[in-house]
DNA sequence: TATGAATGAGTCTTCATTCAT
DNA sequence: GATGAATGAAGACTCATTCAT
């Protein structure tokens, strides 16, 4: 029954992940503008001191966690990638994968929450333009520049629309837009490999 | 004595909108997570004591200053409607309409600023969503409700498109993007009117 | 036998100059590396969002706190010049000033206050010099600069020695170093007026 | 397990001495009141527990800084006492040995250092008085315990001239007025030794 | 009613000191 | 013994909100 906590292990690494991973969760949660030292620590369940121990400035944790939120959008995308060089980049292919990515929430609410702290930092853009630019370079070489480029951005739309309407879209919808956008240059995957 | 003196702003209903006008302001510029009642009152130009005269709460301020933008929006969305009406929607008059709105930088970020907020906010949701299915409302009648929904859908991807990337699209990317989506349902304006 | 502090009348004007004064104090006693908005509070009697409504930051109120003993500092000087004028720039005459502030304890813990703060902070200098400066002034017309600068940096070490030294300096020992230093330059008080 | 390995800085006496200059150093810089144990730490180039492990406080720390410096100042003392004894304690001597320790900026700001720290903390006092008492005790035997009070105390006055004006004082300025102060007790050096 | 002074809760940040390793 | 991670007590500063005037 005593109360004085004890001092924890010596972990250093553990502990700036656990620190890193909260305030991200909180940013994912509440958005860039309301992370504080505090809320952090009670998230990560560390004494406030911890937090500062690790990074100079809360500007610096907040760029880490950021960027570990892009870590882990960068792992998605490279599934992304991987998949479409197997299955071909079509219509029906992508509107799977987007399917599959909206129904992972956490996942959907880390990417539009880098994209949103983007909008007043520009320090952000690139960390934000990102995911949509490597979607779009996935399916360059199979549509053309600008057929990707719309499709990116049609895709772009379709997370942010899940993220802000409760009612889901369907995947024809989604299917039917994608081949009109992707047009004629929509071909079967390659027989090889 | 003389009354010559313009009547001090003595009318507490311009108060409240130079108020709720800067605001605005400020939350396109900075976000709300900065917004404070100072800011506001240096903004406005009014005394500190103001801000806090006429609303209980930085909170209630807030959303009137986004129900603020989101009027302002309607206002833009209102005119789309009546050019659609007139001019048909076609991939190109849609086009010309989206160029004109991403040409309309302060409208642009307004809009924005609105979805931003809204993301960690879910009172936000309905205004944040409300642009979008209007813009879905009006393409309805001539291409029906998915692909009505997919272009609006399109159109969101653009306008988020041009507030995190620096190089512009070309009309020709959106114009093409538009007509695959709305594929075979596109028909030239109606002669009539 | 209520308990709830009631807030205090508004009076800025006063509550400044009570802060400003607390602060001034607080750098004679401790110094002005031990001067902290708290510290300030409590010798003031005042909440501690007192003392950073009036002052931006910290360095502000410092230089008020240090400005404020400056002019405490420039009206005794005034009071010197004026008795110099009348009874003339005699050894005697300066050691019997010199005596008198010596006995004003707080006078001159003020003035080595400000010489001390300016050994780590290049822009107190200009303040630090002042003193030393101005009663060079007074005697440069009756001595010459080389021997009015030489007196007025001998009185200086009077003054530094007694803050550090318990020992009293006699009155014969100063005034015959100051002859000394003055040589004979010395002339008795013109008779006129 | 080679014994090239140069004998790792096993002397807990010479890491001690080595915090202590860094210390010291940092206190003439700055001043005492900017000294933390991570100052010193990375200006000693040790470990940051290594400035708690031989000393048990920071206020033990900055004490043995403070009588390090004083030490120091005292070695430059002993210096004088022996020029004085050869040379003579005339003002031309004396002169050239002001101006020479005010050459050295180093040692003048270590000895203002310390005199400043004693302002505000009265246990340093003595360690401030010091090098004016062992001053004017050099001087005792040739001009009487008056005529060397007053000489030590001008040469105080000049030190802190030199280190709050930017204006450097002239040779014959001083010499001048110690010739005055020290008056006719001066005598040239004796011929023997 | 309109104003801005008053207050304290809460923010970031720095550091002395303790103590696990 | 030596090291640096851990902790929390301050410190500077900002502001929402209250309320005297």
């Amino acid at each position: 029954m005593s109360d004085a906590a004890p001092r924890r292990r010596r972990d250093p690494e553990t502990r700036r992940r656990v620190i890193v991973t909260a305030a991200a969760e909180l940013i994912v949660e509440t958005g860039v503008g309301a992370l504080t030292h505090r809320s952090i620590a009670a998230r990560a369940g560390v004494p406030l001191g911890a937090t500062t121990q690790y990074f100079a400035t809360l500007d610096e944790l907040r760029g880490e966690a950021l960027r570990h939120l892009a870590a882990e959008i960068d792992a998605r995308v490279e599934g992304i990638r991987a998949t479409l060089a197997v299955r071909g980049t079509t219509p029906a292919v992508l509107t799977d994968l987007i399917l599959q990515g909206l129904a992972d929430a956490r996942a959907l609410e880390a990417d539009r929450a880098v994209v949103t702290a983007a909008v007043n930092d520009p320090q952000l853009r690139e960390l934000a333009r990102r995911w949509s630019e490597q979607m779009a370079g996935f399916l360059v070489a199979d549509h053309g520049r600008d057929r990707a480029t719309a499709a990116a951005i049609f895709i772009d739309g379709v997370l942010w629309h899940s993220r802000i309407d409760d009612a889901p879209l369907s995947a024809s919808l989604i299917e039917s837009a994608l081949a009109g956008i992707l047009g004629d240059s929509i071909r079967p995957p390659s027989e090889s490999e």
